[in-house]
DNA sequence: CGTAGTGTTGAATTGAATCAAGTGTCGTGG
DNA sequence: CCACGACACTTGATTCAATTCAACACTACG
C-alpha cells in the first residue's frame, strides 16, 4: 500500500522547520518532515480550503509522530481524549471489546482519513484503535484545533464538514447492517474500499486488503466463514479475483447491481 | 408525551420579542414564544454553557416554526441542506428509502435532540425526517450557526461536542447491529429510550412509544413480527409490561443483564 | 523449520424471516 | 355517535440464510 519505506522514522527535530513556500515534493508518505502544505493528502484531511498562511498555522499544531508498527495502538478504549489523528500512510482499525471479550470492529481508516472523533463529546475514546500495518499519522491536539478553528472560519467550516461526513457515513452503515444480506454487505464493502483507494490515487480495481477476513466479518456483522464463502462465491461468478489479501474487482457494474437489487 | 396542547401555534409575531431578563416560565412545549433562555430543554440542545448574552445571540437566529402534524416532513432525502433542528416537543423519525422502495429507519429524535447533521457535509440531507406525532421544533439555519460559532467559542465547542456525541452514538448502534441478538437489540433499545426520556424529566420506567413496531424493527434490523414476539417474551419473563404503545420497565437490572450477557 | 495465525470448505444447526391468518385500534365521514 | 376501513399488532407454522462446529490447508514470521 505504501510506496516507500520509512527511513527517517526518528527524525523528530527537523519536522517543524519544513519549508512552506516551496513544496519540497516529498513523496515518502512515512516521512515525518512533510508539511501539511506539501502533503499529497491535504485535499482529504484538514487543510482543504485553507490558504497558505492558514495552512502554515495548522501545520504548527500538527504533531508528526514516529511510525506505528502493525498492532501498535494509537489509543485505547476509555483513554482520555486528547487528539484526533489523520492517517498519513498505512491503515488502522478501531474496535470495541465487550465485557465478555467479544470484539467488534467499528471502522477502518485509510490515508487522509480522520480518526478519534468518537471521543470529542465524552472526553474519552469510545474504542481502541490500532495499526493494521506499518503506518504513520499526524496527531492534531483537539483543543488547539478548536482554538485555531475559532480564528480560521474556513477551518471551522471544514471540520464541521468532516464530522458531518462521518455522521452520514455511519448512517449508511446502519442501513447496510439492518437490511443487507451477507453478499450485499460484502459487495458494498469492496466498492467502498475501492473508492477510498481511488481518492488517494491508488488503483480502484486492484488492491491489497489491509485487514483479515475476521476483521471484515466483525465490521460487517458476519462470521469469518461467511466472508470467506462470499469471496469465493463472487470469484466463481467472475465478479472478483481473490488471492489472499489481493483483490481485483473484475466487474464493478455487477457488484453495484448486487446492492442495487436490494 | 406532551404535557399540554398547543394553543398558540400561529402566534408568530411575538416570538422574537420574548424577554430574556426574566424567564417567563412558559411550560407549554409547543409554545413558539419560548426563548432559548427560558426553554426547559436548554441544557440538552445548544445553549448549554453559554452565558446570558450569548444565549440571546443564539436566540436571534433560531426560527420557531409552527408545529408539525403527525406524518409531516421536516425535510426529504436530497433536499438542499439549510438548517439543523432541535426538537422542542413530540418526536421524529428519519429514514431512507432504497431504489426498490424498502424503507429503513435511521433514527428517532426526542425533545432536546438535534436533527439534520447528516446533511452538513454533502449539503443535501441523506434521509427524510417526519413527525411521529404532533410536534414542534426550533430551526437553526446552519450558516448562521457557523457564523455565530465563530464569534462564540463556547458555542463552537458545544456544537463540536454535539456532533461528536452523534458519532459515538452511531458507532454504538454499529456494534449493536453487528453482534446483538433480537432480544439484546430490543432490550438495548428500550433502555436507551428510557434514559432519553429521563433526560427530559419524563419517567424512565413508564412511557409511550411514539413509533410503531414496524419503525422499531426497521431501526433495529428486525421484522415487525420479531419485535412483537420479543415484547411478548420480555413481558412473559416479567421484565416489562406492554399495552399497545404503553411500556413499563419492571426490571431494568434484568434488561441490562440481557445485554451484558452478550 | 515449526508454529500460530489466517483462510477455506463441508455438514449440521438455529435464530430470525417469511408466509399466513387472524384480532385490535384509531381516525374519518356519514 | 357509530360504522367502516386502514393500519397496527399478534401468534403460529414453515423456511432459509447465516452461524456454529469441525477439520484441514496455507502463509508468514521468528
Amino acid at each position: 500500500m505504501n510506496t516507500t519505506d520509512s527511513k527517517e522514522e526518528e527524525n523528530e527535530s527537523s519536522r517543524i522547520e519544513a519549508k512552506l513556500e516551496e513544496p519540497p515534493v516529498k513523496i515518502c508518505p512515512h516521512n515525518p518532515s512533510v508539511s501539511c502544505a506539501s502533503c499529497r493528502l491535504n485535499e482529504l484531511c484538514l487543510p482543504i480550503a485553507l490558504n497558505k498562511s492558514e495552512i502554515h498555522q495548522l501545520d504548527e499544531i500538527v504533531e508528526r509522530n514516529r511510525p506505528y508498527k502493525k498492532g501498535d495502538h494509537l489509543y485505547r478504549q476509555n483513554d482520555g481524549f486528547k487528539s484526533v489523528y489523520a492517517v498519513r500512510s498505512g491503515s488502522f482499525k478501531s474496535y470495541v471489546v465487550s465485557d465478555s471479550g467479544v470484539g467488534r470492529v467499528t471502522g477502518f481508516f485509510l490515508p487522509g482519513e480522520i480518526i478519534g472523533m468518537d471521543g470529542i463529546a465524552s472526553k474519552h475514546y469510545a474504542n481502541s484503535t490500532q495499526a493494521l500495518e506499518h503506518s504513520s499519522i499526524c496527531e492534531i491536539p483537539f483543543f488547539q484545533l478548536e482554538k485555531l478553528s475559532h480564528q480560521l472560519p474556513n477551518l471551522q467550516h471544514h471540520f464541521f464538514a468532516i464530522m458531518g461526513n462521518e455522521i452520514a457515513k455511519d448512517q449508511q452503515i446502519h442501513t447496510l447492517l439492518s437490511s443487507y444480506t451477507a453478499e450485499e454487505r460484502t459487495a458494498s464493502f469492496l466498492l467502498g474500499l475501492s473508492s477510498r483507494f481511488a481518492q488517494v490515487s491508488l488503483s480502484p480495481v486492484r488492491f491489497l486488503l489491509p485487514m483479515t477476513r475476521g476483521d471484515i466479518g466483525e465490521y460487517l456483522g458476519l462470521t469469518v466463514e461467511t466472508v470467506s464463502r462470499i469471496f469465493t462465491a463472487l470469484q466463481r461468478k467472475g465478479l472478483i479475483e481473490v488471492n489472499n489479501r489481493e483483490i481485483e474487482l473484475l466487474d464493478i457494474e455487477a457488484l453495484r447491481n448486487i446492492i442495487g437489487a436490494n
